[in-house]
DNA sequence: CTATTGAGAGCGAACGTTCATTCTCAGAAT
DNA sequence: ATTCTGAGAATGAACGTTCGCTCTCAATAG
């Protein structure tokens, strides 16, 4: 009983978020009504506000919710065998296979984090958190010799993040824009970026170019 | 009387235009209210409305007036002696030169983009003038033999722009990011993506690595 | 040179709407 | 009987936009 109480409680709780992001995905954070998300959650706003108390506290819930989700996807890389087939498949996952509301709800999230302090604080933790992460993953391929031992780490893991934003938003903005054709020459790039200088370009080529799908 | 009467009128609406641009940047497309916008422009509402009909028409205003501004800077790498000289100087003049406030407000117009369907169609045409730029200034770079000939220029002219979209948003989302420390590194991937296959990694440091600044 | 006039420039209060949030109250569960 | 759950109308603030008014000033008439 004080189980099936907290279990529906948090039960209601992750329905609201997922109409919510729903509708964020789909109107925009500020576009969104609360009356829209009622409506997509089939509850009155009263009701609603018993779960969540402002508008604000439902992003910051979507975005709590996605951290850990996003995180366990780093650890599939250190574990591949070969980094940059690792790399690959991250990369195709994140800026292929995700779906277009995840895409569209990251974008709401990173627009509506210019200025909305709150927003911005949280947004800022998990960059931050995911960068360390790309960064370790970074200097656990230095150690095991996949990558180049000169590297700027935190600036290649900068660049990382930079690349999955550009794609995130050009598969945002870009009716019709081609995921699947760009990743090889992102993956090219990235590869000259990180690999030692002794790998050839045949070698590149045929490690990015091809190689995973 | 003609001349001076229509002068003025310009003169008049592009205060207006600077005004909004900088509360557009600071607050964004929704959270600047026309108020903000009047007091910026040191008017009334009353008045404003007089130069321009609608709030969406101040955001038409402002992009269609930066259009050939950013179409302009396109033109010096094709007159540039070394290509990968001039896309560097593009790089630095579109990544690290901008001010705060035109990265703004560019990412303001692309989060708007995804919901307004105006600003959309307006916002997709200039990207396409200017990805049809890069490709032709990539087309031409082939010509003359400073790229390789196998390359995907469509895919390639995407890539561009998902790194000029990272960066902007990078710049605007991240405080304390360093445009400068990591341009080295794009300019390094960009060139590994782009030169013939026969230039060097260290041609490919020496020219990318340095060169400019 | 002065007076008249009329259109453009400008103001700011007011309007109508939208929206997040709260209030009130009724039924269900315990 | 009391607490929990829910609905839906009410509230009040904020916003884009409009409206009616005043002011400015150059052109013309006297």
């Amino acid at each position: 009983m004080y189980r099936t109480k907290e279990q529906r409680q948090s039960d209601r709780r992750t329905e609201i978020l997922d109409a919510a992001q729903r509708c964020f995905a789909r109107s925009g954070f500020h576009q969104a009504s609360m009356q829209e998300i009622c409506a997509e959650a089939g509850m009155s706003p009263g009701n609603l506000y018993r779960y969540f108390p402002s508008k604000e506290a439902l992003i910051a819930g979507i975005s709590e919710r996605n951290r850990a989700e996003a995180a366990a996807s780093f650890a599939k890389v250190d574990s591949a065998p070969d980094f940059f087939e690792g790399l690959a498949g991250l990369a195709r996952h994140h800026l292929v296979d995700r779906s277009d509301v995840e895409v569209g709800l990251c974008a709401e999230i990173m627009s509506e984090s210019r200025r909305n302090p709150e927003i911005a604080r949280l947004y800022q933790d998990i960059e931050h958190d995911i960068k360390n992460r790309i960064a370790a993953m970074l200097r656990l391929a230095v150690e095991r010799g996949e990558v180049r031992a000169d590297l700027d780490v935190e600036a290649a893991a900068t660049v990382l993040m930079v690349l999955g934003d550009g794609m995130s938003w050009r598969r945002s903005v870009e009716p019709g824009f081609d995921a699947e054709r760009v990743l090889p020459l992102i993956l090219k790039m990235v590869h000259c970026l990180l690999a030692k200088s002794a790998d050839s370009p045949a070698d590149c080529a045929s490690r990015c170019g091809e190689g995973e799908r």
